[in-house]
DNA sequence: ATATCTGCAAAATCTTTGCATTTAA
DNA sequence: TTAAATGCAAAGATTTTGCAGATAT
């Protein structure tokens, strides 16, 4: 199973590189298409899984049923918004020793954690302080 | 939407109370159906949303793409093993801090965390110890 | 009496997969 | 040449929903 070029999948990766707000495989997919209008929706699911297999994109979990995924593979953590459910990039501090913390009474081993925060993004926040005022 | 009094949605918060291992919907479908052998999925679902809506109990995400249910609603860390499966309950300090640490270069409103840790729990890690040694 | 709840089945949503064909190496 | 990738459509898995009948208040 060695891996072979294909335009389709470059695309997809490239698509992903454009974009900071974490797509779902759908909006890859109506993206995608405008170049490739033949590609289908299992291509797209195909290759983001293969890319997210190879470590060259995230995928990530929110919690609202939908896959998302991220070009960034750096550490980094994400916001989503209780509003309008936007997924957006933290810059902070690590906080990898939460890790630590979590082991102190547990007898597993603990390898790492996933994290996100939620609540208002700065243009929800802004609206809901403009409808208050 | 009065609420009104439901021998089934009893049956499952009751069901739930007597487990620590935070079943899923269909976990939960194919228990209660030992005593309700009519009880339907729907039902199922229809009443862990309802009570987690009440927050009589807490819906859990924890990335496998399923919802798991859980009837402990105090504020508490999750644990998921990488090669089983399971989700345990963490015995462990607050880390509620960590708000402020993504806080600090976000000009939205951070009004909570999801957080959960994987890694091998003590059943797979002894497993695997004794299989190395 | 009547609003809520149920069982059933159908549908909705998201994702994976089988297969014949195309394509990269 | 041939293993991998694609497009298409069908199937899987999980969850939601419409509706007619049952049930709690």
């Amino acid at each position: 199973m060695t891996l072979k070029y294909s335009r389709q999948r470059e695309a997809i990766k490239d698509f992903l590189m454009t974009r900071k707000d974490h797509p779902t495989a759908d909006v890859v997919y109506s993206n995608v298409r405008t170049e490739f209008p033949n590609i289908s929706l299992g291509t797209v699911y195909r290759n983001l899984t293969l890319l997210a297999d190879l470590g060259e994109i995230a995928r990530l979990r929110v919690g609202d049923g939908v896959d998302h995924f991220d070009a960034d593979t750096s550490p980094h953590y994400h916001f989503v918004c209780s509003d309008c459910g936007n997924v957006i990039d933290l810059d902070m501090d690590s906080i990898d020793y939460i890790n630590q913390t979590a082991a102190k009474n547990f007898n597993g081993q603990i390898t790492g954690h996933i994290t996100y925060f939620y609540g208002l993004c700065p243009h929800c926040k802004e609206k809901k302080l403009k409808a208050l005022s």
